[in-house]
DNA sequence: GCCGGATATTGAATATCCGTCAATAGTGGT
DNA sequence: ACCACTATTGACGGATATTCAATATCCGGC
């Protein structure tokens, strides 16, 4: 058909085009239907350039995770100074934000985990975690939560919360406020605690 | 090889035994590592049996699912007359007992619903709703939320924080005993509702 | 018992996608 | 203008999804 000449590119812009592709269309798509024939279509590119950049199609699905995790974890950890409860307030406040407005990434993120592979899960589950994990009082820091077996469990069902609130609003902000959904988002983590103290 | 000569069976029959060893080799493995040629030899057909029963590889995940969630509803579905409190309770109750008793299968449909596919994803939304939609009033049964948006939403984000805690519970019990997870599955609605009430 | 039609089941043929590799063509330096 | 380096291609081989005409099995009537 209509095949450009050829575009040669740097490999770290290439990699960075073919990993915001990867992104972009997983928001859309399911795994399974994100084949390598379609994003190198999409692209404009061969099918063996995809190999040569990352080795198999699950190596590829694995780095386009991990690219979304990164955004999310990078763009989500402003280290604020001040009391516990304002942390955890500014923190939901930027959560909250990025999923907004980075509402394809992050369904990438979910959608990708959620395909089962350990693998991609464990990046899943470490990028949820590192917006959690401050809460409890490892060294000096925000002291809120103690580190016991029930805490572990309810703050890791307290962050699938978040995400469904985050996600549903994002999807669809109507009849709520953002005011209300960061207050949900930040007061629920105190109420749930409070049940088992 | 041994193959067996032929077995022909009731299209009822055969269509129940291969939507079971769906579900069942999916909690093994994930969706798209669940090839028709594997399918085929456990259950010890040939792949065009089960293009007969199932349209396609798509169709057939999405009955699996859908098996997967019926089971689930029909088994947690306790119509219990009683207090409100009480019969969350015992909802929730039913609702561990089979997720730590159909640990397999709920991950099947989990992971099945994680796929992405959005029929495939509504079947789950549907009957996780379905544990969910007697907490409002509808008509003159368990008085318990109002309508609203926010509650909606709440509502939602609480079945995957009850989600979270039942998988979570069920793979690692250690150190948390069932009435104290009982108690954070039910107290954990009211306390998100008081946020916002 | 045994035939004969209805249909559950098969197996081979085709299409589609993954993954490999030697050949090709931009690009930057001299 | 050439050359070396390497990003990129296109054609091939294998695996899996999907189709469909042919076959084997069951069940009712005689």
């Amino acid at each position: 058909m209509s095949s450009t000449p050829r575009v040669r590119m740097s490999p770290s812009s290439r990699r960075e085009q073919l990993l915001d592709l990867g992104v972009r269309l997983l928001s859309t798509r399911s795994l399974d239907e994100l084949s390598i024939e379609m994003l190198a279509e999409e692209a404009g590119i061969s099918r063996g350039l995809l190999y040569h950049y990352f080795g198999n199609k699950h190596d590829f699905h694995e780095a386009v995770v991990r690219r979304a995790a990164d955004d999310l974890i990078e763009q989500t950890a402003p280290p604020v100074s001040g009391e516990p409860q304002e942390r955890l307030l500014a923190s939901m406040a930027a959560y909250l934000d990025y999923v907004v407005a980075n509402h394809e990434g992050y369904l990438s993120l979910v959608k990708g985990a959620a395909a089962g592979n350990p693998e991609i899960r464990s990046i899943y589950d470490e990028a949820r975690s590192a917006l959690t994990e401050r809460l409890f009082n490892e060294d000096s820091e925000g002291v809120i939560l103690p580190d016991t077996p029930t805490t572990r469990l309810m703050v890791h069902a307290w962050s699938a919360f978040a995400e469904d609130v985050a996600l549903a609003w994002a999807k669809q902000p109507d009849g709520v406020a953002r005011e209300e959904v960061l207050a949900i988002l930040a007061g629920s983590l105190p109420a749930l605690v409070s049940l088992v103290e």
